[in-house]
DNA sequence: ATCTTTCACTCTGTATACACATCTCGGCGC
DNA sequence: GCGCCGAGATGTGTATACAGAGTGAAAGAT
């Protein structure tokens, strides 16, 4: 039907910011360049005031550093930084899968993620993976990690969990193309969904500490096959973000 | 030397977040109530502008929440949230801790972190313990954790750390504050101590399991004791932030 | 030729004006 | 009497104008 209606119905804040944040990862804004602007206004056809309202969002997530003497930069991440982020997600989603596991969650709620887990067999029963399944793999994870994370019941970590996904290396889909780009990938998915089998067996038996430690394994193990990714970048077309990371040359 | 500087040196956006926090903690703005930018630029005395860029920000602070029909509402709290946030941030100085014990820390920078503990040491020899004893306590326990935390070299980890400790009861300082609430406080701090005692030298040796361990129990007991202390209020005249706990009348 | 100083320009921080949406209150109709 | 509709007011979202600070370049002096 209206096909511009978005373009009203969206605010200029968060076109803005979407506008913004395609640019940072998409390389155009490279890392520890000042962003501004005026510039930004040019590019994102908002006013200053919502340009400057999604500066600030941007910030908070993460992806921009303020400048002491005014503005923002694009920052830049080490390989540490990156995998930091990843064990950190995976701590907190451990302790989500804890909180699930003790706190108790009944069968109707553990349905979503079965059917989650059903669905990812099917496409995995694929050897090798198309490139259409590994694209449905990448969402139904992405999901079954939310879904997981909203079991805990816990506004506060749920929130967090988030914050620490906002990073795009570190978010589930993330980690899950940069680990595609390994050689052994259709192995590591099989693992992977192993994990995801027994953190619901866990949780279901109300075994709070194998919850846990599973997801931490998970990540674990993503941060393991992250750096082996690193190594030959040239597999890396997949990895979403790759320009945030600053080189030995900087 | 210069008493009115900070007025023209601080920005007004600086200036009007600090006094809406002020205004959040001390009650003034109660949970749920909508706060109107007119009214803010009233109390705080900067402009529209200024005042917008800091209710973004106390936004992803965690203090206020948007209203999908515009603006913003002071957050409210339950008891599970605020637990959870203090296990929550206790999960993450336990990675805090177990990455410095994993990566190595020099004694040089472990002296700061022992002098903490010293000073500490000696104002718990007082028994019971004077109020400006604890004021000291509750500033240098503060320091400790920060100091524990940096040792993890681990910028994302510190920035969420950071980030968990936004919220008044989950900051070291305000947990503190609400176990000082309960009879057997004193025993309560010498208990913290021990483990502060314990991290240090888990760091040293380089046991990254055990310093983990003893960082999440830290923030197991000080769930348990504020339990305790929130169910008798009459207690807790020195628990910042109680006017965010919504009662069950809401 | 190089260093220093000054001038000008650009950019951010701030203030304010304008437009539109939403909510409320009062009046009118059923 | 109850309900609905409309007008007004309040408040947010957006745009823009202005001031001050920082930066860079250019010119002059040593």
């Amino acid at each position: 039907m209206a096909e511009r209606e978005v373009d009203r119905s969206v605010s200029q804040t968060v076109k803005a910011q979407l506008a913004l944040r395609d640019q940072i990862l998409s390389g155009v804004l490279r890392p520890g360049e000042r962003i501004s602007e005026l510039q930004a206004v040019e590019t994102t056809g908002a006013s200053r005031t919502p340009v400057r309202m999604a500066l600030v969002r941007l910030e908070e997530e993460g992806l921009l550093e303020a400048i002491p003497s005014g503005g923002f930069m694009v920052k830049a991440f080490s390989e540490r930084d990156i995998s930091d982020s990843i064990e950190l997600r995976g701590t907190l989603e451990g302790l989500a899968a804890r909180f699930a596991a003790e706190r108790g969650v009944s069968a109707r709620e553990l349905e979503p993620l079965k059917e989650c887990l059903a669905a990812i067999d099917g496409l995995l029963r694929q050897v090798p993976i198309s490139v259409d399944a590994f694209s449905s793999y990448v969402a139904l994870n992405a999901r079954f990690h939310a879904l997981l994370t909203e079991l805990s019941r816990s506004p506060p970590l749920i929130r967090q969990i988030d914050r620490a996904s906002a990073l795009p290396f570190a978010s589930p889909s993330g980690f899950v193309m940069a680990q595609s780009a390994l050689p052994e990938a259709q192995q590591i998915l099989i693992i992977g969904q192993e994990h995801h089998r027994v953190v619901i067996d866990a949780i279901e038996n109300r075994e709070g500490a194998r919850a846990e430690a599973i997801m931490r394994e998970h990540a674990r193990l993503a941060v393991r096959n992250l750096r082996l990714a690193l190594r030959n970048r040239t597999h890396l077309g997949l990895l979403p973000a790759l320009a945030l990371i600053k080189t030995a040359t900087d």
